[in-house]
RNA sequence: CGGGGCGUAGCGCAGCCCGGUAGCGCGCCAGCUUCGGGAGCUGGAUGUCCGCGGUUCAAAUCCGCGCGCCCCGACCA
């Protein structure tokens, strides 16, 4: 697309628009294209790397929900016009799952019975669907959209509290693997209910939400909570404003649910109580906007190398060029075989539409091989975020990218 | 839900005020030339003018009702 869509206001929506990644079907809710659809992959995957490392499993459950939980836990009266509910043909009364506390809450009363099977984190990567006042920004604000939400069944708050900054711990490696610069708050817990939660931000200038960030130590907190311009309630730093995108927020629920719809376990004296619960929200789309939020400049995207949709794009200046075709696919393959994700451009555009196409969707590295560096053997490797060029060998290319892209793994924290 | 704006070719828009049967740019198709930062020339295809109703000899244009979408605000894991 290469006019500017009309309909989009935000760097992210404008330039997932541009770039191909999506397409609004209604307001608020979009089809992932197929290079959209990888950089949520890429999400996606990270996240469930980290949960899985927690020890967390993964479920899956429906997106309908019948009335009679939500009945249960209270929410159906009180969540309003947000929930979209509708009837089957029986006239039974369900909604689309904004959220799952009572889902899970229904599963857990039913299979877990003792504390010899606590703690557990159970989680799922799903679509969800709020019927949002106003959708907004693209991806950003949708009413449908993915997000990985976990939920953690303790049998007491001290073992929940565990559960809980494990999440949190989690919560900092999935975004710092994402390549994002963020920060954790505290945040007031809103409908969900439950003692304290976190939010994290992705610090961009665009976001829509703002916190207060102390200047000597990590302390951070949303503005609903905190005054702006006072000094940190920890120490004597000055508290700055910025601007954040909310892409995770961890709970400490309490009892609030197990209590509600009387979820159950025998504690060591064969008492019945009630699980602590807690509930650890990703939103898996959001965070890929987010990450254009804060990785763009006027050209395109600048994807972080993790959730780039591919590593290397090579391009072919000129396809009439055998000499160039020849190079360009051997490249290409040789990458590919050594297990990464390349894209060649072999259009027959161009080199000025390749070069902004490029350019647009962002990948990190472009390998750029024309006629006459090839006369010298020579090819170019270009990094998105700099513009830098270097001109290098066939073989060198190839070294140079593997030490980029596939960086020697690290050792890992459990 | 309050306020503002928009809906005309695949996309971006003009035309509407002042009614006369639709146009520009990009894209698309064909041909020739071109080929390192969004090519040039020639020829071509494409429209329920958001929908319904009304006024009129005649409606994209005027009037009424509806629908959709965008932006601001209030709201929101």
């Amino acid at each position: 697309m290469r006019e500017e869509p009309g309909e989009a206001e935000v760097a992210s929506h404008r330039l997932m628009l541009r770039a191909g990644m999506i397409r609004k079907v209604a307001a608020g809710i979009y089809t992932y294209l197929p290079l959209g659809l990888r950089v949520i992959r890429k999400v996606e995957q990270i996240v469930r790397d980290e949960m899985n490392r927690t020890g967390a499993q993964e479920l899956l459950m429906p997106m309908v929900q019948p009335s009679e939980l939500w009945l249960e836990s209270g929410r159906w009266g009180k969540y309003g016009k947000e929930l979209l509910r509708f009837k089957d043909r029986g006239e039974r009364e369900f909604c689309l799952g904004p959220t799952h506390e009572e889902l899970i809450t229904d599963l857990v009363r039913a299979e877990v019975k003792s504390y010899r099977h606590l703690p557990q984190i159970l989680y799922q990567i799903q679509t969800k669907f709020r019927d949002e006042i106003r959708p907004r920004f693209g991806l950003m604000r949708g009413r449908e959209f993915l997000m990985k939400d976990a939920y953690s069944f303790d049998r007491d708050e001290e073992s929940a509290r565990i559960s809980y900054d494990k999440m949190g711990r989690a919560y900092h490696r999935i975004f710092e693997r994402c390549g994002l610069e963020f920060k954790p708050v505290e945040a007031e817990s809103g409908v969900i209910g439950g003692s304290f939660s976190q939010e994290f931000m992705v610090l961009a200038e665009t976001g829509e939400d703002r916190l207060v960030a102390c200047h000597s130590c990590d302390y951070a907190a949303n503005v609903e909570k905190v005054k702006e311009g006072s000094s940190c309630p920890r120490g004597h730093g000055l508290l700055t404003t910025h601007r954040g995108i909310e892409v995770g927020h961890i709970f400490m629920l309490g009892t609030k649910y197990s209590e509600a719809m009387k979820a159950v376990i025998q504690d060591q004296n064969g008492k019945e109580v009630c699980p602590v619960m807690g509930c650890y929200g990703i939103g898996v789309s959001r965070t890929a906007a987010a990450a254009i939020e804060q990785n763009h400049d006027k050209k395109g995207i600048i994807w972080p190398l993790p959730l780039a949709p591919y590593q290397v794009q090579v391009i072919p200046v000129n396809n009439q060029s055998e000499r160039v075709m020849i190079t360009s696919e051997l490249i290409y393959g040789t990458l590919s075989n050594l297990g990464m994700e390349v894209l060649i451009d072999d259009r027959s555009e161009r080199p000025g539409v390749k070069f902004n196409d490029a350019d647009l969707i962002g990948i990190p590295y472009q390998i750029i091989i024309g006629e006459k560096n090839m006369a010298e053997g020579l090819v170019e490797l270009k990094e998105r975020r700099n513009g830098k060029i270097k001109k290098v060998t066939t073989d060198e290319v190839i070294d140079l990218v593997k030490k980029l892209v596939l960086p020697p793994s690290k050792p890992t924290e459990s």
